[in-house]
DNA sequence: TTTCTGTGATGCCCTCGGAGTATCAGTTCC
DNA sequence: GGAACTGATACTCCGAGGGCATCACAGAAA
C-alpha cells in the first residue's frame, strides 16, 4: 500500500514546464508566468534533475521538446484538470452538493412515503447519491445509532435518546383477508369478527410497537387472537393470505394494488395502529447531504397524498 | 482555454492531508511523515483556508473528517497515483518504451517485409504505438523531410539529402496475367514475348524509380510495351488483370495469394527490378521510440523469408 | 567580417514561507 | 485535582525561490 507519495516535483515545475511547453520560449513563458526568464530557466532545470530526464532540446536559438518533454506535456493536462477540480468538489460536498446517503426503511415506507421522496430529492440534488437498504425497524436504530445510516424509515417504538424523528404517516390498519372468504363480503369489518379467524403477523422483535399495539387492540376489543404464522417481511404476508393461512392487518395505502385473490377492509371500532417516522441521529453538525435529504422527508408531507388532520405538528426537524 | 494554472495548495498540503485523513491523528500522522506536529496542523490550517473548506473536525479529543474532507480523499488517491506515473512515464518515452512512430509504406512493403516488421516490434516494444500510413514513395519522401513520418518503406529513386535508407528487398519482377491468356501456359516468359500484349502500369510520378527501369529492360529487349492502363495503388492492377485488360508486372514475394483467374510467370532475360528501402531522417538525436523501430527494420532481414545473397549490406544504421 | 539583437544560463543578494522548539489550552481518565 | 494526551499558537531560524545584472552564444544585418 502506497502509504506515502513523496514528489521530487512542486505543482509549480508542472506549471512552469507546462507554460515552457506551449510557447517553447523561455522569455515569452516567464512573461506569462509573471517571473522572471532567469527563474523559470532554473525551474526547469530542476525539474529535468529531479525527473532525471531532459525535457527540452535547448540549441542556443531555439527550444523544443524532447519525447520525453512531449510525453510528459501530454500526460500533465488531464493531472492537472483533476487537481483542479479537487477544490472544487471539496466545496461541493460541503455544499451539500454531492455525497451519499444511506438510507435504512421498511416495506410500508417504500408502499407510500419514500418514492415519492426519493423523486424529488434526486431531482432537487442530483449530485447525492443515495443508498437504500431495506430492514427491520431493530436494525435501522442500531445502525443509525453506530452511524452505518444516515437516516431511517421505520416504525417508532419508545422514542430513543439521541434520535431525532419525524413522524409521516399514522394509519388505522384493516384486514386484509382471502377474496373468498365469509367476512370478504362485507364493507367493514370489526375485530371481534376476526376471533376465530388465523393471523398472519410478524416477529415481534422487527417492530414491537406496532406487534403490541396490535395485541392491545384486540385486547380491548375482547378477543384473543390466532396467530397461525409469522412472517418477515411483512410484504410476504399477502402471499400467505392469498394462499388461505390467514388474514393480515394492512395499512389503506398498502393496499392499492393487490391481487385479485384478496380483499381489503377497514376495521370499525379498535384497530391497530401504524406509525412511520423518518429518524436520523441528533447531531450538531449534520452531513450536508443527509441534512439536505432529512430536510426533505420533514417538510410538510402533503405532497405525499396524506391529509392533513391525520398528521401531528412535526416533531423534530435539522439544524 | 485555460492557459495557466493556479494552485492556492501544494502537494505537500495535499500529501500532509492525505496522511491526517488515514490516520486521523496529528501527530501521528505528523511522525509518519517525518515533520513536527505543528507544521502538519498549519498546513492542514492553510489547506482549509485555501480551499475555503474545512476538512476536519477537531474536538479537543479526537479528529473526524468532514463530508468534504471525505470528498477530497476518495478524489485524492487517483490525482496523486497519476501524478507519481507522471515522471516514470516521462523517463519511459526518454527510453523508448513509450512513443509513437508515423510510419508510410507501400503496397509492396506491406506485401513483405512489413508485417513480420510490425508483428516483431510489437513484441519488443508493446508501449510504442504505430501509426501507419499507405502512400507513394514521392509523398513519403516530402513527409520525411517535413518531419510528419518517422519514418517510410518505399522504392528508392535517386539518394535524397538527409535521408538515410537501408536496402530491404530487390527482386526481378515476373509478369502477372490472365489465366486464360495464351501465354499462361508457358514456365517462363521473356520481355519480348509480351510485345503485343498490353500492359497495366501505374503513374511514373508515383515510383519513377522502378518506372524507369521497367521500360530500360524493355529496351534492352528490344520492345516497346503498349501500355493499356495506369493505376495507383499498385494492388488494384490485379483487378485489370483479372478483367482481362492486360498483364502487369509483380513481384514474386507479392505473388503468393492471387485469384485464380490469374496467374503469375517468372521473367527470364532483362527485367524490371523492385527496390524497397526502409528510410528516416538523418538526425544526431533520433527519437527513442523511432531509433528503436528503425534499429529493427535495419536489422539482418533473414528472418523476412529472404535469400541472404539477394541483399547488399546495410547502407546505414541508425546511432 | 563586424556589429547588433535576441536567446537561455549563471552569479549574487534578498525576502518570505515552512520548519522546529517551547508552550498553551482544553479534554479525559484515574 | 492531577496526569496524560490532544491540537493550536508564538517565536526564531534557515533555505528555497525570486529579481537584477550579466554572460555566452547564435543568427541576422550591415
Amino acid at each position: 500500500m502506497p502509504s506515502e507519495y513523496q514528489f521530487p516535483f512542486t505543482l509549480r515545475h508542472l506549471a512552469y514546464f507546462r507554460e515552457v511547453a506551449r510557447q517553447l520560449h523561455f522569455r515569452r513563458a516567464a512573461e506569462t508566468l509573471a517571473v522572471a526568464q532567469p527563474a523559470l530557466s532554473r525551474a526547469i532545470a530542476q525539474l529535468e534533475q529531479a525527473l532525471g530526464v531532459r525535457l527540452f532540446a535547448r540549441t542556443r536559438r531555439e527550444v523544443a521538446l524532447t519525447p520525453a518533454g512531449a510525453a510528459l506535456l501530454r500526460q500533465l493536462d488531464p493531472v492537472l484538470r483533476s487537481l483542479a477540480s479537487l477544490s472544487d468538489e471539496a466545496r461541493a460536498a460541503a455544499a451539500g452538493e454531492r455525497g451519499l446517503v444511506r438510507i435504512g426503511f421498511t416495506g410500508l415506507a417504500m408502499a407510500t412515503v419514500l418514492p415519492a421522496i426519493l423523486r424529488e430529492f434526486h431531482r432537487r440534488h442530483p449530485g447525492i447519491r443515495l443508498e437504500l437498504n431495506e430492514s427491520p425497524t431493530s436494525a435501522q436504530l442500531s445502525d443509525l445509532a453506530a452511524g452505518d445510516l444516515g437516516c431511517g424509515f421505520f416504525h417508532p417504538d419508545a422514542t430513543t435518546p439521541g434520535l431525532a424523528t419525524h413522524l409521516l404517516l399514522r394509519e388505522r390498519n384493516g384486514v386484509l383477508l382471502p377474496a373468498e372468504h365469509a367476512l370478504a363480503r362485507r364493507r367493514e369489518l370489526r375485530l371481534r369478527d376476526l376471533a376465530a379467524t388465523p393471523f398472519v403477523l410478524f416477529p415481534r422483535v422487527h417492530n414491537p410497537g406496532f406487534y403490541d399495539r396490535t395485541l392491545a387492540a384486540f385486547a380491548q376489543a375482547g378477543v384473543t387472537p390466532r396467530i397461525a404464522e409469522e412472517v418477515w417481511p411483512r410484504a410476504n404476508a399477502v402471499g400467505l393470505v392469498r394462499a388461505g393461512l390467514g388474514v393480515t392487518f394492512m395499512c389503506p395505502s398498502e393496499a392499492r394494488t393487490l391481487p385479485d385473490e384478496v380483499t381489503f377492509r377497514p376495521l370499525s371500532g379498535p384497530a391497530p395502529e401504524s406509525r412511520l417516522v423518518v429518524g436520523w441521529k441528533q447531531s450538531e453538525s449534520l452531513d450536508p447531504a443527509l441534512a439536505a435529504f432529512v430536510a426533505l422527508a420533514t417538510e410538510t408531507p402533503r405532497r405525499n397524498g396524506l391529509s392533513a388532520r391525520s398528521l401531528p405538528p412535526a416533531a423534530a426537524r435539522p439544524r
